[in-house]
DNA sequence: AGCACGCCGACT
DNA sequence: GTCGGCGTGCTC
C-alpha cells in the first residue's frame, strides 16, 4: 500500500501523509479525514515525507470526482506560495475555488415560490416579502445568500416565509455541469488603422510561448477592441482566456461589449457568484468546457486546462493587490502564471505603474501604444481650481464644498443637457464628527481611526474595520446637546449640496456603502449610460473603465487627497486616480472639460495630470524612487507584527528590530508602531526590509524569521512588495 | 484553521 | 465546588 503526501487546504506549507490502495497521481482531488474534520485536498507527492509512525497514517477516504489539477497548476500554487512567502495550503485553498470543493459538503439549499403572488390578494406581504416575491417570480429557484443580496430581506424573513408557507426549500447535490461555450469568432468591430496594428502585434504572440505586453493607451482610445483581437486568435486556436479586471462593478458593461463581440456570455468569477455557480465554473474550467472566464484576481487560480491568453484589464489598478489570507499582487501572478503555462499575457491600461513601465524600458516586457482617442473623440481639457481663490460660498443648507467656477461649470452642463460627474474618494457623509463645545473626535474603539458619519443610515462607521453605531445625539464626552458638527465632505455630502443647488436635476450617488452589490451598481451604470442621470456622484468606483459617451464634465472634489500620502505609492495612485477620473470625460463626440479643486495648484503631480504629461509624472517618480532605492529599483518587504495584546507585540517586534539582517545590499527599518496602530482590536508594529534588487529577499527573509522564536498570540504577516503601508 | 487539553481566577 | 478565560500543542 503506497503513501502519498496531501496538501490540504489549511494554513500549512507541507503536505501530510495518507495510504491508498488504489494509485494516486499528482493533483488528483480526494477526499481524507484529518483530526476529527474531513477535508478535500490534493495529491502533492508520492511516497512518504513525514518521518511518523506507520500506524499514525490514515488512508485516504476516497477519489473525488474532480478533474486534477494540472502539473503546471500546481507549480504555480507552489511557486505562489513561495514568492508570497505564504503556506502552500492556502493558495490550494485558493485554487480550489469554493466551499464546496474544501468540503465534502456536495448540498446547497434552493429557495422558490410555493404561492403564486397572483393568489395573494387580501394577504398584506411587506415591502421586503414583496421583493423576495418578485426576485423569486417565474419559478426562479436561488439560493439564501444570493436572496438576500438582491432583495435586502434578512434571512430570518426568508425564514418566516417558509413558516408561513410562501416558500420551499429544496436541497440539491452540486453536480450540474456546463456546457461547452460555443463562442462566434466573426468579425465585427471596424478597427482604426492604429488599433488594427496594434491588435496584429497582440494576435502574433498567441500560440508563441510566453510573452508579456503592455497595452498602453490613452482612456478610451479602444484598447478593449484591441485586446479582443487577441482573444478571437486565442479562441480560434481551440485555446481558454482569462480576463481579469480589477473590481466586478467593472464587468457590466465589459460584458455588453463581449457579448456584441462574441456572441457567448462568458463565465464569470468573483466573490459574489454563488457556490453553484461557482461549482458550475470551476469544474467546466478544469474540463476546457468553459473557454472565456472574465473575473477578479482569485479567478487566476481556477484550474485551467488549456490556458491560451491572460488579459489584466486596467492592470494599473491597486485593488489587483490581495491583502487578506494570502497577500498577492494578481498582476505579478498572472505575469508568472502566464510564464509557467507558456503563454502571452497582455496588461491593458492608460496609467501604467513605474514597475510595468521599467520592465519596458528593460525589455522584459513588450509595449503596444494606442496614442488616439477612438472615432472623434479627443482627450479632454483639464483645468485647476484654486480653492484659495476661488472659495466654495455657503449656502442655506450649510458648507459648501464646490467652488463658484465649478458651480457655473455644471449649472451650464445642465442646461445643455450633458452629464456631469463630480468624484470624491471618500464614502459617507462626513469623515469625521467633531463637537464644537469640547473638541472631542468621535473614534473607533477597535481601530486608530475617526468614524465616518452615514447619514442615509443614521450611523457611524469605520471604514477599516466595519464597526458601527448610531449617530448620538448628544456628544458623548461632554454631553452637548448640538456640539456634534460634520467634518470636511464625503460622497453623500457632495450629493445633498448638488440637490439643493440643482433641485431639479437627476442625480446618483455611486459608491461601494450605497450600492453594495454588483447589480445595484451595474443599474446606476446603466442609468448613466442610459442618460437617465445628470450629475453622478462617486467614489473611485467612478474611476474605473466606464464609457459614459454623453458626459463632458468632470469635477474633482479633492485632487490633494492622497498627495499628502506617506505611502511610496500614494502619488502615484493619485496620478493614476485624477488621469482615469479625467478619461471618463469626452468620450463621445463632445469634447470633456476637467476641473480639479485644489489648495496646492502648482503641486508637480498635478501639473502632469493637467498637462497630459505623463513622461513628467514618470520621470518626477522615478528619481525619488532611485533615490531611495525603492522598487523597482529595489526590492521591498512588510513584517506586520500584530497582537491583542500591545506589550507582547510590542516585545516581539523590537525582538525582530534586533536580529535584523544589516548587510551593504540589505536594510532593514523600524519597527515602528504602524499608523493604523490598532486595527481590528490588535495592536500592530511595522518593519521594513529593503533589498538590492538582485537580492533574493524570500530567502534574506526566510533566514531572519527562523532566528527568532516568536510567541503563539502574536502574528507575524509578511506582505512582499506592500503596497499599503497601513 | 479548528479543536482539545489544561491551568488559572471568579462566581452560584 | 464548577464555569470559562485563553495559552499551547496537534492534526498524517
Amino acid at each position: 500500500m503506497a503513501v502519498y503526501g496531501i496538501l490540504l487546504p489549511l494554513p500549512f506549507n507541507d503536505v501530510f501523509d495518507y495510504t491508498s490502495d488504489e494509485p494516486l497521481a499528482p493533483g488528483q482531488i480526494v477526499e481524507v479525514s484529518f483530526g476529527r474534520e474531513i477535508l478535500v485536498g490534493a495529491v502533492w507527492k508520492i511516497g512518504q515525507s513525514a518521518d511518523i509512525d506507520a500506524q499514525k497514517i490514515k488512508p485516504v477516504r476516497q477519489i473525488v470526482n474532480l478533474p486534477k489539477l494540472t502539473p503546471e497548476m500546481m507549480d504555480f500554487i507552489n511557486k505562489t506560495a513561495a514568492y508570497n512567502m505564504a503556506p502552500r495550503g492556502l493558495v490550494l485553498k485558493m485554487a480550489l475555488g469554493h466551499k464546496s470543493n474544501q468540503l465534502p459538503r456536495q448540498k446547497v439549499a434552493l429557495y422558490g415560490l410555493k404561492i403564486k403572488n397572483e393568489n395573494l390578494d387580501g394577504v398584506r406581504i411587506s415591502e421586503t416579502r414583496q421583493a423576495v416575491f418578485d426576485f423569486l417570480g417565474g419559478g426562479f429557484e436561488a439560493e439564501k445568500d444570493d436572496i438576500i443580496a438582491a432583495t435586502g430581506a434578512s434571512g430570518n424573513v426568508i425564514n418566516a416565509m417558509i413558516k408561513s408557507g410562501f416558500l420551499y426549500k429544496r436541497e440539491v447535490l452540486i453536480n450540474e455541469e456546463a456546457e461547452e461555450q460555443k463562442v462566434n469568432l466573426n468579425k465585427t468591430a471596424l478597427l482604426t488603422e492604429e488599433q488594427q496594428q496594434a491588435a496584429e502585434i497582440l494576435m502574433r504572440k498567441v500560440g508563441n510561448g510566453f510573452s508579456a505586453t503592455l497595452l498602453d493607451g490613452v482612456t478610451g482610445s479602444g484598447k478593449t477592441e484591441v485586446y479582443f483581437e487577441a482573444i478571437a486568435e486565442a479562441l480560434g486556436q481551440g485555446k481558454q482566456v482569462l480576463v481579469l479586471v480589477p473590481e466586478i462593478s467593472l464587468t457590466s458593461q465589459w460584458l455588453s461589449r463581449f457579448e456584441r463581440r462574441f456572441g457567448v456570455t462568458p463565465f464569470i468569477w468573483h466573490s459574489e457568484v454563488g457556490v453553484r455557480e461557482k461549482a458550475k465554473t470551476w469544474k467546466a474550467v478544469a474540463l476546457n468546457k468553459a473557454k472565456v472566464v472574465v473575473g477578479a484576481r482569485s479567478a487566476l487560480f481556477l484550474p485551467f486546462a488549456g490556458l491560451g491568453i491572460i488579459v489584466v484589464d486596467e492592470s494599473h489598478d491597486h485593488s489587483f493587490k490581495q491583502e487578506s489570507l494570502v497577500t498577492y499582487q494578481g498582476r505579478d501572478m498572472a505575469v508568472l502564471r502566464a510564464h509557467l503555462e507558456k503563454i502571452p499575457i497582455i496588461l491593458s491600461t492608460a496609467t501604467p505603474d513605474l514597475e510595468t513601465i521599467v520592465n519596458v524600458e528593460e525589455g522584459k516586457y513588450d509595449c503596444v501604444r494606442l496614442t488616439k482617442r477612438y472615432a472623434r473623440a479627443v482627450l479632454p481639457e483639464i483645468k485647476i481650481i484654486d480653492l484659495k481663490k476661488d472659495k466654495p460660498q455657503k449656502g442655506a443648507w450649510g458648507v459648501s464644498f464646490l467652488a463658484p467656477t465649478l458651480v457655473g461649470e455644471l449649472e451650464k452642463n445642465l442646461k445643455r443637457s450633458e452629464q456631469s460627474m463630480l468624484f470624491l474618494n471618500r464614502r459617507g457623509y462626513a469623515p469625521l464628527l467633531i463637537c464644537r463645545d469640547c473638541g472631542y473626535r468621535i473614534q473607533c474603539p477597535h481601530c486608530t481611526a475617526w468614524l465616518a458619519e452615514h447619514r442615509m443610515t443614521g450611523e457611524l462607521i469605520c471604514h477599516h474595520c466595519g464597526f458601527k453605531m448610531f449617530t448620538p445625539k448628544r456628544c458623548p464626552d461632554c454631553g452637548s446637546e448640538d456640539g456634534l458638527t460634520a467634518c470636511g465632505p464625503g460622497v453623500e455630502r457632495i450629493a445633498e449640496e448638488v440637490r439643493n443647488r440643482f433641485p431639479d436635476a437627476r442625480t446618483a450617488i455611486l459608491s461601494s456603502d450605497i450600492t453594495t452589490n454588483y447589480k445595484q451598481i451595474s443599474e446606476v451604470i446603466r442609468r448613466t449610460a442610459d442618460k437617465e442621470i445628470d450629475i453622478l456622484i462617486g467614489t473611485q468606483i467612478l474611476a474605473k473603465g466606464h464609457n459614459f459617451p454623453d458626459l463632458t464634465l468632470v469635477g474633482v472634489i479633492d485632487a490633494d487627497l492622497g498627495l499628502m500620502g506617506t505611502d511610496l505609492r500614494s502619488s502615484e495612485q493619485t496620478y493614476q486616480l485624477l488621469a482615469q477620473v479625467s478619461g471618463r470625460a469626452g468620450r463621445g463626440d463632445k469634447k470633456g472639460v476637467v476641473y480639479l479643486q485644489t489648495l496646492y495648484p502648482d503641486n508637480p503631480v498635478l501639473q502632469a495630470v493637467i498637462e497630459h504629461n505623463r513622461q513628467k509624472f514618470i520621470d518626477i517618480e522615478k528619481n525619488s524612487r532611485r533615490l531611495l532605492k525603492m522598487p523597482p529599483y529595489g526590492k521591498l518587504a512588510a513584517l506586520i507584527i500584530s497582537s491583542t495584546n500591545q506589550q507582547a507585540a510590542e516585545a516581539a517586534a523590537y525582538y525582530l528590530g534586533k536580529c535584523a539582517p544589516h548587510t551593504e545590499l540589505i536594510e532593514a527599518l523600524g519597527p515602528a508602531p504602524a499608523p493604523m496602530s490598532l486595527l481590528r482590536g490588535r495592536y500592530r508594529y511595522r518593519l521594513l526590509l529593503k533589498t538590492a534588487r538582485n537580492v533574493n529577499i524570500q530567502e534574506v527573509l526566510k533566514k531572519w524569521l527562523s532566528m527568532v522564536k516568536i510567541k503563539s498570540n502574536v502574528r507575524v504577516d509578511v506582505d512582499i512588495n506592500p503596497y499599503s503601508f497601513m
